[in-house]
DNA sequence: TAGATTGTTAATCGATTAACAATC
DNA sequence: TAGATTGTTAATCGATTAACAATC
């Protein structure tokens, strides 16, 4: 077995920055329409981090500001929107056409976003050939075959969680390689794949947690 | 205006820490039938982290591990569940009727780890009365009243970005002190208020920034 | 005893933030 | 000029992990 060292690209960022960079975005679409300039705590504000921080992940960027004045907002929200790779569409398969993922198939913040959902698998042949929204639920059989047709370069996994890593794996093979996980589970892909989790139970877990821990002490 | 200093209490765990217990406690329930024993490499395994960590982890609860043996699977499993305050169940009312309301409603995890649903709200007057797997689409006007009366001490936030914040607001207001949103904001509560933020479009595109960037280089 | 595994230390790594000179 | 804000440094903080003595 060979021996294979990875190292981070020169250029890429850290992942504490690339997961707030689309809250940066997100603050600039949102902001009053005749603002043409922002603060880094006009931004900080509405991001809900520390001023410093959008600071220096926006200096990762080589962003534009302006002392005393500030960073250009359209400059700032398509450099934002260059970085993320934002500038193209993704087409986008969901395996597991339950509640969730019927839900996620129509979630309309996914296409806002610039994803679009051009897939979606059931194991169920009872679910095979129903629409949902437009986007027909296909059989399982069919997936190494519609995820090359269709070009799906991201995979949603909404199934339950025994069926997952064999979902991740053939998604994998077929070629996908970013997989958002909603199952409870946690997934083995090889190296170049990106799995991230959204789990839901285990979010409630963590509340409860806080709900159960006096947590915090007020003192002076 | 007074200065308060918020100190962690002590016993308070490591964020990191307490986000990762969930899984071992979900990989504690997983694994055979006929484990009586497991070894943090087993835990590490499953749950997709370090063998140090967990060990680490572990050390916080002062979990009883025995060298050369493991620790004892059921007392570890008890001891979680202590921890996370997860031996006894959470009362959860969901705000947003939509299709991912009414999918999270209906989700089997929660009931499963001790969470049940026991009020949906929506603004839409075409939809209150609905029932979505035995709860009741209430109006938004009875939330606060029921939120005391049925003792609710979780809030899920499942409407429109523009309507999350005045939401927070008033279940912060009625008692409820966690909080997991699911719409596109940043909510800012109370210091003693919690809430957890499950963004599904910036996931999507933290993703697309891993396949847009080279991301990794494969040397050696 | 030999093998396995914990518990803990110490090193390292990555992320955050206060502070302030630079400069519009 | 005075006020505002960036860009960057350096300190700090928190999280991760290798290593290994302790010990079952």
């Amino acid at each position: 077995m060979r021996a294979t060292t990875l190292n981070l690209m020169k250029g890429s960022l850290p992942a504490a920055t690339v997961a707030r960079l689309p809250l940066y975005l997100r603050s600039l679409i949102e902001m009053d329409a005749d603002r043409t300039t922002c603060s880094s705590d006009d931004l900080a504000l509405l991001a809900g981090v520390n001023p410093a921080q959008v600071r220096k992940d926006l200096s990762y960027l080589a962003a534009p500001g302006v002392r005393g004045v500030g960073y250009n907002r359209s400059m700032l929200r398509n450099l934002l929107r260059r970085e993320l790779g934002l500038t193209r569409c993704y087409r986008v398969a969901i395996v597991g056409a339950g509640n969730l993922g019927r839900a996620l198939t129509v979630y309309p913040g996914f296409l806002e976003s610039g994803f679009e959902i051009v897939a979606l698998f059931d194991i169920d042949g009872m679910k095979v050939g129903d629409l949902v929204n437009s986007v027909l639920v296909s059989s399982m059989e069919d997936l190494e075959q519609t995820v090359r047709d269709q070009n799906v370069s991201i995979g949603i996994i909404a199934t339950p969680a025994a069926a997952a890593q064999g979902v991740a794996d053939r998604l994998v093979a077929a070629g996908v390689l970013s997989i958002l996980n909603f199952a409870p589970a946690v997934l083995k892909v090889c190296g170049e794949a990106h799995v991230r989790r959204v789990d839901l139970s285990t979010e409630l877990q963590i509340l409860a947690y806080h709900l159960s821990v006096g947590d915090y002490v007020h003192s002076e």
